[in-house]
RNA sequence: AGAUCCGUAGCUCAGCCUGGUUAGAGCACUACACUGAUAAUGUAGGGGUCUCCGGUUCAAAUCCGGACGGGUCUACCA
């Protein structure tokens, strides 16, 4: 380890990256990474799957940039952090994408073309972008094992999720139900939310609308008496059909409702009726409330009405009314063939009632209402079911698959609810039925209404919300202790776990797990014709040996495929060509759907594994994982179905940490869209910038859970700002290092014996590394960033080197010089440490151009060390703020230095400066920093005025702080008498305590005593100088420029010009010079007082005076101009 | 429609939890300085009714209520 650092033309920030990779490439550094660490305590992280059907986006890079951080973080703080990679490969996008492709459609599979052929297309299409995920991933220098990646739709994976699947079957966790669904009966099939999304399936259609009456037959609850007449429930619906299907009504806990006596518009009879209180105006006119109801007759136009009760919809609960409209089909019997205590026709309440139409009371139809269902699941109002021909009862909707009533509805059977079939003369049966409720004191308002309603995208005619088979996951049943386990669950940002997915879970309904659709995981259930029995397959070997048994019971050619090497592959058609065998004897047949491709990721703790028919041990050891970082959409994705599965089959969180980020917007806040032409392209911003400059970008702009306005400017700015300033500064050590031949071979020259502001920076170096720390340690890495670039910039860069640079550049190999080059490299070094993590190849880079010299490390890669650790002796607060102090002085002489009035430039020396000390710790601290500030602003003495001087007019100001609790509303009186005071006021504050108001006996007020905490203490003159102001802070300049001074200033001058001759003539830094000036009268008496000074500048053997030279460089300097000669020595 | 996040300088963001009297930083812009870090650096300046309206308080960008605007998720409803 030796030689000379490594210097640059410029920084080129891809390119390093390049470099970078292909060494990572060589030496394996990322599985290096990994094996290091054996032995150490793993931190576990689980990827959450993409699907490489699409190609990879920048919002992707934002969440890799994330996890990898934190594993990289986690890995230098001497964990093992394994990180198996995962693909996505089922689902709906990707049958739509090949559907698309081949120009079919839904219907077409299994008809133009072989569902194993379909799956086969779907299978080739999964990985179609593989390869620029991987690119995207290496480019990004996002650290994951894509060598054993989990695959979802192979059959081990598969066979896990089966595995999965018989275990909650066996806890009774997987149950058949029913689902409300959109539906075609029209064409005759279930639609999905996708395609009921396609662009013109909501069109605006007038319909018959009603406000049906309910007649209330018990109102314990209520107690309204001294009513006449019967008491009715009004509720509108835009779906008259639905009526005989109705089962309850549902009202909203704190809406407000009353109770009006009035007539029936249509029948005449006097009713009372129930709706929501803002919703009167609706229905009655103003002008006639408390009208006349002795005289109203048929042929009267105003409505008489009265409000006699009033009431909370919650008081309404349980209330019962009389079925709307009883028939053959609908009766109680019917309802409780299945559901044996159901309990219809009462009042519930529910949270989704709203009064911007209608009546505030909701009709309820479980059969045709997703709302409806699950208020009806809740309250346990049942649904219908009727005697199917073979004697059974089965459940059976009012409304059969082709949209028609089915028999027993009365005088509506057969008739289809909505005109599906083009009859000539259709006549729509929801007019009848409202006809059929005027008629008996019924219906309360029936009209025409326009609203938007969603139609088959086929067939163009209505769909209804229908009920449908579908197997469900009771997660309800572990609702508590999902609620339980969520509160350990550490979630950044916090409120994501308490807000949306606190509220989702307790929200929850049952997870709807069935799909029709082919490319999928099939549900392992089989099932006998009759229903009576079924078996849940948990293993490919239970398959095989039930497939053997299957063919033995039935013979036949039962399974005849499927005999010798068993089942090859679990997806469809393959499992659909298996016949079992029930234990009756009765053959079984699959049924036909497949299941959520959540399922399929949120099981991914187990399935990665095999578990648990492999690999145990290493599901053991990694479950639950500590960490896991998607974006926020996975909310109700992804983190819902890791955490429902883990609790529902092993008790337990999936997961320790979640970290959720926002979306990337583009830089005008809109969404990235393909159709808007706004998509950030990621390998051409990443070729562009280099994949430090992004992700440093994406994580310090803005916290990752903000949604983040995406600005190529931001990432150049990054690069400017951050990495040009880190690599100058590198630049700046290497150039001196090399001409001193420093490569830390010296011992570690104690922090205590460096320089004042070398102990400075260390101790700034030392605060950042606990911050740094602690800002990833609570998984904060914006704040880090921000801290790390804060210390490069505002410390390192713009204080410590700027004062510093005459160090490196200075004297002889010694001490000082040491001090200097120790405490920059330290600070270099620790740098790479903490940045690492983030910008994982600059870091390395920048680690690797020192360490080659300096050999300090026998690690290859920054990745591979530990993260520093923070040294408390090192850090020293007080220092910090002093140094913070000087900072402030300094700017405050340069900026009165430059002010119009003085305007002297900082390289004439000026004598004085004077800084009243408020108080003797900040006058110990100004003494401390006096160097600095002399040698910053080119002045020869800092004057410090001390407390007790009188030279100076005090101004106090109160401390509202302090103050305001004591004195409440007495505050702007204080203020005032704090703002008057004068010096000797003030000095007898700061002294001991200080009666405000003296003649408080007089007035009657408490004494007020102040103290000297209660105030601040300023001043913003100083007779005689120029003075500035900062706070509490005030310097005064003295601006006198004596002869001396003058000269001294002419001298610096000459030397800054020499310096630049030597410049441009390409003189080494080393090089010595002889000088010959003409002579000049303004100039000579300068340069002859300062020849010593001057000569050690310029590195000048000799400096002489001739009457007139020939070919030499014509300089100015303050106005004089000078003729010199520099020749370069030997 | 509900849930949730956000609204501070032309732009990107701090500050808000824990209220305190000149509301900060960077970028951009303008001017100046520096010239052995030089495709670097420094200093200064302009630029804000802290989205709006109410409330609490001696005091509100900060706490509370409401409205408006934007993002996301969920839902699609009588």
């Amino acid at each position: 380890m030796s030689g000379k650092y490594t210097e640059y033309q410029q920084l080129n920030l891809p390119s390093i990256s390049e470099e970078i990779l292909a060494k990572w490439k060589n030496e394996n550094t990322f599985e290096k990474s990994v094996t290091l660490r054996e032995g150490f305590p793993p931190f576990v992280f689980y990827e959450g799957p993409p699907s490489a059907n699409g190609m990879p986006g920048i919002h992707h890079v934002i969440s890799r940039t994330l996890k990898d951080l934190v594993c990289r973080y986690k890995t230098m703080q001497g964990f093992q952090v394994k990180r198996k990679g995962g693909w996505d490969t089922h689902g709906l996008p990707i049958e739509l994408g090949v559907e698309k492709e081949l120009g079919i459609t839904k219907e077409d599979i299994g008809v133009k073309i072989s569902v194993e052929d379909y799956n086969k297309k779907c299978r080739e299409v999964v990985m179609r972008f593989k390869d620029k995920w991987d690119d995207i991933t290496q480019k990004m220098g996002y650290w994951v094992d894509l060598n054993n990646p989990y695959v979802t739709f192979e059959n081990n994976y598969v066979e896990t999720l089966w595995w999965c699947l018989s275990e909650l079957y066996k806890k009774g966790y997987l149950y058949e139900s029913v689902s409300i669904q959109p539906f075609s009966p029209a064409a005759g099939t279930g639609l999905s939310s996708h395609e009921l999304n396609q662009p013109g399936t909501y069109k605006d259609v007038k319909d018959t609308s009603a406000v049906a009456m309910f007649r209330i037959i018990k109102n314990e609850k209520l107690k309204i008496k001294n009513v006449d007449g019967d008491m009715f429930l009004m509720a509108w619906t835009t779906t008259p059909w639905t009526l005989p299907s109705n089962l309850g009504l549902t009202v909203g806990p704190n809406i407000d409702y009353v109770l009006v006596k009035t007539f029936n518009p249509y029948t005449h009879l006097p009713v009372n009726v129930i709706l929501a209180k803002n919703l009167i105006g609706k229905y009655f006119k103003p002008e006639g409330e408390n009208g006349d109801f002795e005289n109203y007759k048929s042929d009267v136009k105003l409505l008489p009405w009265k409000v006699i009760a009033e009431f909370k919809g919650k008081d309404l609960e349980g209330m019962e009314y009389e079925q709307l409209l009883p028939s053959e089909a609908n009766t109680l019997e019917s309802i409780r063939g299945i559901v044996k205590d159901a309990n219809p026709f009462h009042v519930m309440i529910d949270s989704f009632v709203t009064t911007e139409d209608g009546t505030g009371i909701v009709h309820t139809a479980p059969d045709f209402g997703a709302d409806d269902f699950r208020v009806g699941q809740k309250n346990n109002l049942g649904y219908f079911t009727i005697i199917n021909n073979r004697g059974q009862r089965e459940k059976l909707v009012l409304v059969d698959k082709q949209g028609k009533f089915v028999d027993g509805v009365g005088e509506f059977s057969g008739r289809y609810v909505k005109d599906y079939k083009d009859e000539p003369g259709y006549v729509d049966v929801n007019i009848d039925i409202a006809v059929k409720l005027k008629l008996e004191n019924r219906a309360f308002k029936v009209e025409k209404y326009e609203h938007n309603y969603p139609h088959c995208w086929r067939t163009d005619k209505p769909i209804i919300y229908y009920p449908l088979d579908a197997w469900f996951i009771k997660t309800t049943a572990v609702k508590d202790r999902m609620v339980e386990l969520n509160k350990t669950i550490n979630w950044k940002p916090a409120n994501t776990g308490t807000g949306r997915f606190g509220n989702w879970l307790e929200n929850m309904v049952d997870w709807n797990l069935s799909r029709s659709r082919f490319w999928g995981t099939p549900l392992p259930i089989w099932k006998t014709e009759d229903g009576e029995e079924e078996l849940c397959i948990g293993s490919i070997a239970e398959l095989n040996s039930e497939i053997k048994k299957a063919a033995e019971v039935l013979g036949g050619e039962t399974n005849k495929h499927y005999l010798h090497e068993g089942i090859l592959d679990l997806h469809k058609p393959y499992v659909d060509e298996i016949t079992l065998v029930s234990p009756s004897g009765k053959p079984m047949k699959r049924v036909p759907d497949l299941i959520d491709v959540w399922f399929d990721s949120g099981a991914m703790p187990y399935a990665q594994w095999h578990f648990p028919f492999e690999n145990k041990e290493s599901f053991k050891e990694s479950f639950p994982a500590d960490f896991i970082a998607e974006g926020v959409d996975q909310t109700r994705g992804w983190f819902y179905t890791l955490h429902a599965l883990a609790v529902l089959l092993f008790d337990s969180v999936a997961y320790k940490t979640v970290v959720s980020n926002g979306l990337v917007l583009d830089k005008n806040g809109q969404k990235m869209s393909k159709r808007l032409g706004n998509v950030v392209d990621p390998f051409a911003t990443i070729n562009s910038f280099g994949a430090d400059a992004t992700r440093w970008y994406l994580i310090t702009n803005a916290s990752p859970w903000d949604s983040l306005k995406f600005d190529e400017e931001g990432i150049k700015e990054v690069q400017r700002r951050f990495f040009g300033t880190l690599y100058n500064t590198y630049q700046f050590f290497a150039l001196y290092a090399n001409v001193d031949g420093f490569a830390f071979k010296e011992a570690y020259i104690p922090v205590k014996d460096r320089p004042e502001i070398d102990q400075w920076i260390l101790s700034s170096l030392n605060t950042l590394i606990k911050d740094v720390q602690d800002n990833f340690d609570a998984y904060e890495p914006t704040q880090a960033g921000r801290a790390i670039e804060d210390f490069v910039n505002a410390h390192l860069s713009n204080w410590y080197v700027r004062l510093c640079r005459r160090r490196f550049w200075k004297g002889e190999y010694e001490h000082d010089k040491i001090c200097a080059y120790q405490t920059l490299y330290e600070c270099l070094e620790i740098l790479c440490k903490l940045m690492a993590p983030v910008a994982p190849f600059f870091a390395d880079w920048l680690f690797n151009n020192l360490n080659a010299v300096s050999g300090r490390f026998t690690n290859e890669s920054v990745h591979h060390t530990d993260f520093p650790k923070v040294n408390e002796t090192v850090i020293d607060t007080d220092l910090e703020k002093r140094m913070q102090l000087a900072q402030d002085i300094s700017s405050l002489i340069l900026s009165l230095r430059k002010s119009k009035k003085v305007n002297l430039k900082v390289r004439q020396p000026l004598q004085k400066v004077f800084i009243p000390a408020m108080d003797s710790t900040m006058e110990a601290r100004i003494k401390k920093v006096e160097d600095i500030i002399k040698a910053e602003t080119n002045i020869k003495e800092v004057d410090i005025l001390s407390a007790e001087n009188d030279f100076i007019q005090k101004k106090a100001k109160a401390n509202f702080k302090t103050l305001g609790k004591k004195l409440g509303a007495r505050m702007k009186w204080a203020a005032e008498q704090i703002a008057a005071f004068d010096n000797a006021t003030i000095d007898k504050v700061l002294e001991s305590e200080y009666l405000l108001n003296p003649d408080h006996a007089i007035t009657g007020d408490e004494p007020v005593y102040i103290t000297a905490e209660d105030m601040e203490v300023a001043t913003d003159e100083i007779p005689g100088y120029e003075v500035a102001v900062k706070g509490s802070l005030t310097v005064a300049l003295d601006i006198t420029i004596t002869d001396d001074l003058k000269k001294e200033g002419d001298a610096r001058e000459f030397v800054n010009r020499v310096q630049n001759i030597r410049k441009d003539s390409g003189f080494n830094l080393t090089d010595r010079i002889d000088v010959t000036v003409s002579e000049n009268a303004a100039l000579q008496p300068s340069i002859i007082q300062y020849k010593d000074y001057i000569c050690a500048e310029i590195l000048a053997d000799s400096l002489a005076f001739t009457p007139a030279i020939n070919n030499g460089i014509e300089i100015e300097v303050n106005d004089a101009i000078l003729q010199v000669n520099v020749l370069k020595k030997g």
